[in-house]
DNA sequence: GGGGTCTAGTTACATTGCAACTAGTTTCTT
DNA sequence: AAGAAACTAGTTGCAATGTAACTAGACCCC
C-alpha cells in the first residue's frame, strides 16, 4: 500500500521536517514560504483531508494537542521516520522523471485550427500580454527581501524555474504571432 | 449547469467536429493523431465516463447505433449546437489564460534543500538526460509526414511549444547544474 | 492451437475538487 | 461603541477524476 504521491503531501511532510506542527499552522507556513504558488491547496479541506490520510498511513503520528484557552485545541503532527524517508523517495523521483501532465494550453494548442487564423491571433496575443505580467511577478518575487536580506537563491529556485518556463512560451508565442502576421503560417479554419 | 472544462471532453468535442463518431472511434481517433500526448486519456474508463456526461449535458447526441455483423453495436455521437459553441469558449479561455496547474516538478525543487546540495545536482543530471531524449523525440515527430507529405505546421503547434518549453527548461537546469559544480550555488541541507 | 492484439466495453474503489456551512475571536473603521 | 472584515479552525457533502482489474468475442500470425 504505497501512498500515492501528490504536491499536496510533499508539501506536508516537508513542512513537517521543520518541526511538529498542528494543521491550521501547515496551512499558515504554506501560505507564508510562498508554496501556495507551488502546491494545489485552494479549500483547506483538501489539506485536513490529507493530513488524515497522512497519519493512517503513518508518514505522521499526531502527538499531544496543545491547549491555548483562547483558541480551540489543535492536534501536533510529527512526522515519523518512514514519512521522512518517503519524502526523500518522492524528492528523487519528481527531480530525475519528467513526467507529463497534461496541462490545458497544448490540448487547446492541439485544436486551434477549428479557429480561422486572425481569431487564434487574437486569443493568443491576449495570452502574451498576460504573459508579460506573469513574468513581471515572479521576477518582483525574485528581489524580494526577508528583515532587509535578499532571500537566498537556494530558496527561489522553483521561481527562477517558472520563469525560464514562462520567457521560453512568451518567446514561443511571439514567432507564432510574428509568423500569423506575415502569413507564413495559415490554414483554413474547420474540421481537421 | 456549466460543464466542468477538461482537456478530454475539449478532445471530444473537437474531433467530433470532424462528423459523427463512435466512442472507440473516438479512441481511435485521439492515438492515431497523437493527442494522447496532450489529452489526458489513460484509461477508456475515462472516455466513456466523459461521454456519458457530454450526452447528459447536450453537448453532444446519440444517433442511430451502426450495426455491423461482426462488431457489437457501436452507438454513434454527434456534435450539438451547443456542443460546438462550448468548445470554441474553451478554446478560447485555454489560449488566452495562463492558468498554474501546479505540475510537480516546481512544488520538488522547493524542498530540494532538504537534499545536500550534491545529491540535488546527481538528480537534476538525470532529469538532464531524460530531457535530452524527449527534446529529441519531438523534433523527431516535428519533421514527420503523412503519406510521403510533411505534415502541415499548423498541426504540429502544441509539439513546437512542447519542444521550446523542454529546451527553456533543460538550459535552466544547465545553469543550475554549473553553479552547483563551481559552488555559487549551495546550501547546508536540512530543515528550512 | 497458443499468444498476442484489437474491439468494446463494465465495475468498483480511491482520491481530488469545489462549494457551502459553522462559530468563536480579533482588529479595523467610522 | 457598533458593525464590518479578517483570522482561527474546522466539518459536511457531492461531483468528478484516476486507477485497477475484469469480461469477452474476433482476428492474426506462427
Amino acid at each position: 500500500m504505497t501512498f500515492r504521491r501528490s504536491t499536496l503531501a510533499l508539501a506536508i511532510l516537508g513542512l513537517l521536517e521543520n518541526g511538529p506542527l498542528h494543521p491550521y499552522g501547515i496551512q499558515r507556513l504554506i501560505k507564508q514560504w510562498g508554496k501556495d504558488q507551488v502546491v494545489n491547496v485552494g479549500q483547506r479541506t483538501s489539506l485536513y483531508r490529507m493530513i488524515v490520510r497522512l497519519e493512517e498511513a503513518e508518514l505522521i503520528t499526531a502527538g499531544a494537542t496543545e491547549q491555548d484557552e483562547r483558541y480551540p485545541e489543535r492536534t501536533v503532527y510529527h512526522l515519523t521516520d518512514e514519512g521522512r524517508e518517503v519524502c526523500r523517495e518522492w524528492l528523487a523521483e519528481i527531480l530525475t522523471t519528467p513526467r507529463n501532465e497534461f496541462p490545458e494550453f497544448p490540448a487547446g494548442l492541439s485544436f486551434v485550427m477549428l479557429l480561422p487564423p486572425e481569431t487564434a491571433g487574437e486569443l493568443l496575443g491576449q495570452r502574451r500580454e498576460r504573459l508579460t505580467k506573469r513574468i513581471a511577478e515572479l521576477q518582483l518575487e525574485l528581489r524580494s527581501e526577508v528583515d532587509g536580506q535578499p532571500v537566498p537563491r537556494f530558496a527561489l529556485l522553483e521561481t527562477e524555474y517558472q520563469v525560464a518556463v514562462a520567457v521560453a512560451e512568451a518567446k514561443w508565442i511571439d514567432s507564432v504571432l510574428h509568423d500569423l502576421r506575415t502569413g507564413t503560417l495559415t490554414w483554413t479554419p474547420g474540421p481537421v
